[in-house]
DNA sequence: CAGCTGATGGGCT
DNA sequence: GCCCATCAGCTGG
């Protein structure tokens, strides 16, 4: 077996037109954060595609634009970190090119490096429960609202492909999570979840 | 295990 | 003043 190298991923990734493509790319791709010198990394497992002025699920349905809303229409690969509840740190990579605002929100990931970091940061043991959950993963990687607008192709704060590729038969699409003021658009299959995987947030399978 | 609900604060009509 | 792209802790099976 070749051992790929660690790639950050690059603008090309991020312009890519079809944003549900996108989506499933993410899946197995790897989020580093390096914030007070602590190291800590998740395998991505779980996003959901938010596309912009045409859904209504999305902050930017219509062309809404608001001083929160307007990182998302700024270029591919910057992070769009929101508040939610008040409580939760919720973590997306804007894609796309300038004045298209698609972002892709990260839902799970399966935990890599610093585990002891998140585990005190999370303040629980159970390794597979991390990163489980958008509020979860944002927590255990230290991402909150300071972090929004930031590249991911920064210093301390990066999306790296390893060579990691789930195939089509093993990503499982489904309707998105708490959007269901959405209407029709609340039932499109625009979650993709890696099938079986332990990290994935939401009732076992 | 499922189902319910309080917590909690920025964003927007 | 209401609305959330959620979570944990509780209840009862």
């Amino acid at each position: 077996m070749m051992q790929s190298k660690w790639m950050t991923l690059k603008d090309e990734f991020f312009f890519q037109t079809n944003t549900l493509e996108i989506a499933q790319q993410l899946l197995g791709k790897i989020l580093v954060t390096r914030f007070n010198n602590q190291l800590t990394a998740v395998r991505i497992v779980e996003t959901e595609a938010y596309l912009g002025t045409i859904d209504k699920a999305s902050h930017a349905w219509n062309n809404r634009y608001t001083a929160r809303t307007s990182v998302m229409y700024k270029r591919g690969g910057i992070a769009y970190v929101y508040l939610c509840y008040g409580i939760h740190h919720l973590t997306n990579v804007v894609v796309q090119k300038e004045n298209v605002p698609h972002a892709i929100l990260l839902r799970a990931g399966e935990p890599l490096m610093g585990i002891d970091i998140m585990q005190k940061r999370r303040k629980i043991k159970k390794v597979n429960q991390l990163a489980a959950g958008p509020g979860n993963l944002s927590k255990a990687l230290g991402i909150h609202l300071g972090h929004n607008g930031q590249p991911l192709q920064s210093k301390n704060f990066y999306l790296v492909d390893d060579g990691c590729v789930y195939p089509n038969s093993s990503i499982l699409a489904t309707p998105r999570i708490g959007v269901d003021y959405a209407g029709e658009d609340a039932l499109l299959p625009y979650r993709f979840i890696v099938k079986g995987n332990e990290c994935v947030s939401g009732p076992k399978i």
